[in-house]
DNA sequence: AAGCGACTTGATTGATCGTTCAACTCGGCC
DNA sequence: GGCCGAGTTGAACGATCAATCAAGTCGCTT
């Protein structure tokens, strides 16, 4: 019972940054739920900053198995996988009324100057998130353009699911969330049409 | 000197949420920053909270003067007015080397359970900002596809702007705003595209 | 010139914040 | 059996927080 006092903190801060942010959780808080002395807290963190830096590596190392596992589970096509995994996060908007979004892009926009160490690990998961659907892009090259620049893709794919969380958790309606969704399912249309229509030329 | 300590106040509040977010500029940061003393402050507001509201009035009120008259002064063309106001969020990111953004986005994400007449006015600022995206979208009706839905086409740019903006932060790196943008701008080019074609059917 | 009300001053409040620490428990090792 | 050190306990700390309020200033009205 002591092994996992650390992660039983790690779980509930995850949960109390998701639900009301790293500000607004305080010390108290995380010891409250978790039921944990703050002694105890103490002897594995230095301070709260540390608890945020060990939450942070948490969903870094999880994204395999917490993100596109249960994502991908019952999808091959990578294309299908790419709204597969905007749809999770779909699923999480509905699941809370449209109160809690993805938890990184909170934090990022929350945290004005975060340590290095604290942005670093921000960028560490937003680049393996971007990495994961340039994957999909690559596996899907022969749907789209042979210019495609797929990285770049991947990158604006994590910006409109940002924004569009950002946008449904504002007002509260899941479905702006679709609309801008649908939006950049048009968009890989466009771009899967213009693929057909250069593969044959003449 | 008594009607602008109120607005010195709005003012100065306005660049502190800005700079550090709503939870992390005490009043006592307000209050040294606008030479202002605390009854003054309390004067005028009842609490915070109320400092906030008063902000994002001044957003909502301040969006065709502040926002959109700098961006549009030497723009005639409406899309090119689109990207023309979206190159100026890019200026605030040089500006500041990419520490700070849209204000309205980070409230948006920081504030995780916001009193509904804040989150009214933060829905207030989201609708006019995609209020005046549309208008450019009906002004350039003829070059884009007539069955164009042009409340989602508006709504998906200030999707891709908050997320392009929430990336350059955190990587703080404007390429990664700029590749963005591009992503955004060939999807125009796409629809325009398409409406050139639909155009000239037979 | 007297009085009123809008506004200012700044010390002070109690709550809450992150953090510390001395005392304690207890399993494993010599 | 005696010791050690990892882990726990929870009271306490100083700092900072948003907010209060009694006293005071000043311009305007009558």
């Amino acid at each position: 019972m002591n092994a996992d006092t650390r992660s039983r903190i790690v779980t509930t801060a995850m949960d109390l940054f998701w639900e009301k942010g790293f500000q607004s959780t305080s010390v108290a808080d995380i010891l409250s739920r978790s039921q944990v002395h703050s002694g105890s807290l103490y002897h594995f963190f230095p301070g709260k900053q540390d608890v945020l830096a060990a939450v942070l590596e948490a969903y870094r190392d999880g994204i395999e198995e917490w993100l596109l596992k249960p994502a991908w589970g019952q999808v091959d096509d990578p294309i299908a996988r790419i709204f597969a995994l905007l749809d999770g996060y779909r699923a999480q908007l509905v699941a809370t009324d449209c109160f809690y979004g993805c938890p990184i892009g909170s934090l990022a926009l929350e945290l004005h100057e975060p340590d290095p160490p604290i942005r670093a690990l921000l960028c560490a998961n937003f680049a393996n998130w971007t990495a994961a659907i340039e994957r999909c892009l690559v596996a899907a090259a022969e749907r789209l353009p042979a210019s495609l620049d797929r990285r770049r893709l991947a990158e604006f794919t994590l910006t409109v699911m940002e924004g569009a969380v950002m946008q449904a958790r504002t007002y509260r309606d899941i479905a702006s969330f679709d609309r801008n969704i649908a939006v950049l399912r048009e968009h890989f249309e466009m771009l899967t049409e213009t693929a057909d229509a250069e593969r044959v030329p003449a």
